[in-house]
RNA sequence: GCCGGAGUGGCGAAAUUGGUAUACGCACUAGACUCAAAAUCUAGCGGGCAUUAGCCCAUGUCGGUUCGAGUCCGACCUCCGGCACCA
């Protein structure tokens, strides 16, 4: 056997040993707790990036943990392979999108099982494959007969000279990716999905996940949703049959109202426009152009719009107030009309303010009631949101807020002008997309039937295998007349098929079952099957995916329960969102583009610190930036040449290493040497001591059986004893760690703990029994926990010290348990502070009582030096701890 | 703009959740080994003053609560993620 550590030769031995064996192939089994977990699955964009390594080494790490706790563990892998890029690539390169997919699947496959991922690879599966998007189909036409799917006119984004519709991306800054001209609105009909049912139970089963999903994504999704109690109230157009509604949370503040804005294509200015006058009519068709044009959401867009010469009658009033058109107010959003209160909102009060509207004060701060309530207008140097008591509000002067909503809704519901209501911010889903490479929305248009659904036996209706792509025009699958035109499956005349295809967020909103019985042609899944894995134990993703994705796949879960098809409700007990890996990158102000290192020369202090760059070709000055990996058609640094230069297991190590997981990461390689060297001192120490900790020792038992009465019944020298503590300590800290999903800092505690072993000063031919008792412990301990970062060089160094190639999941090692006892340190140090800071230290038995660690810390001279002459006010003890001597 | 986060040495970070700030690692410096280099090992490594065993300052900024604040509260600054057709 070699004895020098080299990571490709090892890494390979271990990838072949378990592939044959199918060492990570799950199986139902009922005997042991199951465990799934799930890493988001990628975009075959054709090279992994550092973003998908920390995500999947998160992923394995977990998957190993559990294994090594007798968990019957799935971990699975597959590919979001629908999407754009597929697409762009047939149009720029005029390459097949399915070719261009599989190949890139068939390139990162490779790459994630040079890491040596433990995948149950004989689940994978595919999203632009006819046998998963059949089914996606299946649910289409599932949730059509529940009626949840259905179509309606909605806006996308259009470019005139293409003639075609563009994504967001494509559309960004309001200009066509391709030829740059102004992009339009354009409203086309498109199929929704009715997650809007689910608006409630989306927020009320938060509390079955609370505790395994971090809060800032629950917030996040609770204010996408955005659920808010408030009243519908109609306004009277003057002199007209016309009544405007309106929502709001606020009624109370309903006095204060100064006017009505609503959207330009509202009814009401639909109907009136004729008769406005030549100004207000362009300035109305100035706001409609400004609001169908796209735009990036830092764009600061100031408060406009125009006075109507409409006049509504506020129905508690009675007071007469103009209609204003806003350009923050959009038709597709709520009533498209609401009551501009500009005393009591930030909005109002902005619009307010720029057209020297009228701004009241209708709530007051309790203490200063009585004040606002004899005087007829205040300066307001800002918008008064809270809630309060209110004034100059007729009737309902002095009543709170709480109070004058329910009363005021309630007067408005019997006089029949409004009505209580709750509203929700979240919209219906569209899934229509105008495109090829996606799975085709299995419906059928006849001239005399309407628009029919496929029939279930007929599924998949697949994808044609060419089309043409030319980024111009229609979708190119409209082009494609084998596919388009069919016969009506009601009536057998000649009808034509639906040509938009599905959001691939579809896709990805129910692949965690299809893991589970990934083969079923029949069906999605089997229920047994699915009731068995799922919820999944542990998800693990980017934090970029808090809201949609995982609001989509949670609905999903709620439909599929509606369905009958699976026992729960939830698809995810605990949710790990890590933080995004991005490149320091560099913008070049002038070429508009994101540079990555290789192209630059950084200009740097003594110290190492980035004082500024220039592009290496021309000298030209750039923008220290930093760019999410995987967005940018650069990915700054490549894991295939890590991995080739370091090895997997150090890669997978110092991935995790390198930050807390929730954090975001500035990638920089610097630092990757650590975890190599560290690899390298624990090949090195096991090697020292192979021959008297292996198998090949049989004076105190076999290498692969750790007798608990050995242990115990050997009696250790000094500084045995204390590298057992450190083991046992160490065990420990890195159970718990792992249990609160803390990934960098087990690698902390395991470097630590070699260097203990390293510390241990006997030479191994020197050992006594115990010593090598001792030793043999740590070095198991040691493997085991190491196994779930660097799996290869665990099971290597696992064969070395057991003597056996059975590898360690098949020989049925555990995770090591700490023993109480052996962890504990017979003496601490105490702090003594003298009014919070530290004055002296003091070394005592762990046993010390609170009165005796008082009696020390004030006998102590250097504290008596502090407190001679001043009286102690008190003294505070926190046993293990400190002691802190307050004195006057 | 709206919603959600983050900020600790030259760098990545740790801190038992209110109790010794800077564990572990990277980079750097000096020494040992070597003909030499690499590797390895040993020591040092927040700043300032003393260079002794001591003192003062430091966790984005300003303020507050507390015997005690990186941790809690308030305001601000900077950076990042999401915003419904990127995935």
């Amino acid at each position: 056997m070699d004895e020098k550590y080299f990571a490709q030769k090892i890494e390979k031995k271990w990838q072949t040993r378990w592939a044959a064996r199918s060492t990570f192939e799950a199986k139902i089994d009922d005997q042991k707790e199951k465990f799934y977990c799930l890493e988001m699955l990628p975009y075959p964009s054709g090279k992994l990036h550092m973003g998908h390594v920390r995500n999947y080494s998160i992923g394995d790490v977990l998957s190993w943990y559990k294994r090594l706790q007798g968990f019957n563990v799935l971990h699975p892998i597959g590919w979001d392979s629908f999407g754009q890029p597929a697409e762009q690539a047939a149009i720029k390169q005029g390459v097949n999108p399915r070719e261009w997919t599989e190949n890139n699947i068939d390139e990162m496959r490779k790459q994630l099982q040079s890491l040596g991922f433990s995948y149950d690879w004989s689940r994978e599966i595919a999203a632009h494959r006819p046998e998963y998007y059949k089914f996606d189909q299946w649910f289409f036409l599932q949730m059509l007969e529940m009626g949840l799917a259905y179509r309606k006119d909605s806006e996308v984004n259009w470019c005139p000279q293409c003639q075609t519709t563009l994504s967001n991306e494509q559309a960004s800054g309001g200009v066509c990716w391709r030829c740059g001209s102004q992009v339009e609105k354009q409203m086309r009909p498109q199929w929704f999905l009715r997650i809007t049912n689910y608006a409630e139970e989306l927020l009320q089963d938060m509390s079955q996940i609370e505790d395994g999903w971090a809060e800032r994504v629950l917030t996040m999704q609770r204010n996408w949703i955005n659920k808010s109690k408030g009243a519908f109230v109609e306004f009277r157009v003057q002199s007209s049959e016309f009544r405007v509604k309106v929502f709001t949370t606020r009624i109370d503040t309903i006095f204060g109202a100064n006017s009505i804005v609503v959207a330009p294509e509202h009814p009401l200015i639909l109907e009136n426009f004729d008769s406005f006058s030549d100004g207000v009519r362009t300035k109305i068709k100035e706001i409609k152009v400004e609001q169908a044009t796209p735009k990036d959401y830092d764009e600061e867009s100031e408060k406009d719009g125009v006075d109507t010469g409409l006049k509504a009658v506020n129905p508690f009033s009675n007071e007469e107030i103009p209609i204003w058109v806003g350009n923050y107010v959009m038709m597709s959003y709520g009533t498209g009309a609401v009551m501009s209160v500009p005393g009591h909102d930030e909005r109002d009060f902005e619009f307010a303010k720029k057209f020297d509207l009228p701004i009241r004060q209708v709530i007051s701060e309790p203490h200063l009631v009585h004040e606002h309530h004899t005087m007829q207008s205040l300066g307001l140097e800002q918008a008064f949101t809270a809630k309060g008591i209110l004034v100059h509000s007729d009737y309902w002067n002095g009543k709170e807020s709480k109070d004058a909503i329910k009363e005021m809704t309630h007067h408005a519901e019997t006089h029949g002008f409004g009505e209580g209501a709750t509203t929700y911010r979240l919209r219906d889903w569209g899934i229509s997309r105008q495109r090829f490479w996606g799975a085709p929305i299995p419906i059928v248009y006849c001239d005399s039937c309407g628009a029919i659904p496929v029939a279930m036996d007929d599924l998949p209706v697949e994808l044609p295998d060419s089309a043409p792509f030319t980024g111009i025009g229609e979708s190119p699958l409209a082009k494609v007349d084998d596919f388009v035109n069919t016969t009506c499956p009601k009536c057998g005349e000649p009808a034509k098929r639906e040509t938009d295809t599905m959001d691939t967020f579809v896709d990805s909103s129910w692949y965690y079952f299809r893991y589970c019985d990934p083969h079923n042609s029949s069906m999605p899944f089997a229920s047994d099957v699915v009731n068995y894995w799922m919820p999944v134990d542990q998800y693990i993703g980017g934090i970029d995916h808090a809201v949609m994705h995982l609001l989509y796949t949670r609905f999903w879960t709620k439909v599929s329960n509606e369905l009958g098809l699976v026992e729960f409700t939830e698809p995810a007990k605990r949710l790990l969102t890590q933080g995004m890996v991005v490149a320091e990158s560099f913008y070049s102000k002038e070429k508009e583009t994101y540079v990555f290192p290789d192209d630059v020369t950084i200009e740097r202090d003594e110290s190492g610190k980035v004082l500024g760059a220039k592009l290496a070709e021309d000298g030209s000055r750039l923008r220290v930036a930093v760019e999410k990996m995987g967005k940018s058609k650069l990915n700054g640094v490549d894991p295939n040449d890590m991995i080739s230069i370091y090895g997997a297991d150090a890669v997978r190590t110092f991935s995790m290493f390198a930050a807390p997981v929730e954090n975001e990461l500035v990638w920089q390689e610097t630092g990757i040497d650590g975890a190599v060297r560290f690899i390298q001192r624990v090949w090195r120490y096991v090697y020292k001591w192979k021959d008297v900790i292996g198998k090949s020792n049989d004076r105190i038992g076999a290498g692969g059986s750790e007798s608990a009465d050995l242990l115990k019944a050997a009696r250790y020298s000094d500084s045995a004893k204390k590298l057992r503590q450190k083991t046992h300590q160490t065990i420990k800290r890195i159970s718990e760690n792992f249990e609160s999903g803390q990934f960098n800092i087990p690698v902390a505690a395991l470097m630590e703990l070699s260097n203990a072993m390293y510390e241990f000063k006997v030479d191994p031919e020197a050992a006594d029994d115990s010593d090598i008792i001792a030793v043999r412990e740590a070095c198991k301990s040691l493997i085991l926990m190491f196994a779930p970062y660097a799996p290869h060089v665990s099971e290597e160094l696992w064969e070395v010290v057991t003597g056996s190639d059975i590898g360690i999941l098949e020989s049925g090692a555990r995770f090591p348990i700490a023993d109480e006892k052996v962890a504990k340190e017979d003496e601490i140090e105490i702090v003594v502070q003298v009014n919070g800071k530290v004055r002296a230290r003091i070394i005592t038995s762990s046993e010390a009582s609170k009165e005796e660690l008082q009696k020390l810390a004030i006998q102590d001279k250097k504290i008596t030096e502090y407190t001679d002459g001043k009286e102690i006010v008190k003294i505070i003890v926190v046993p293990g701890r400190l002691v802190n001597v307050v004195v006057k």
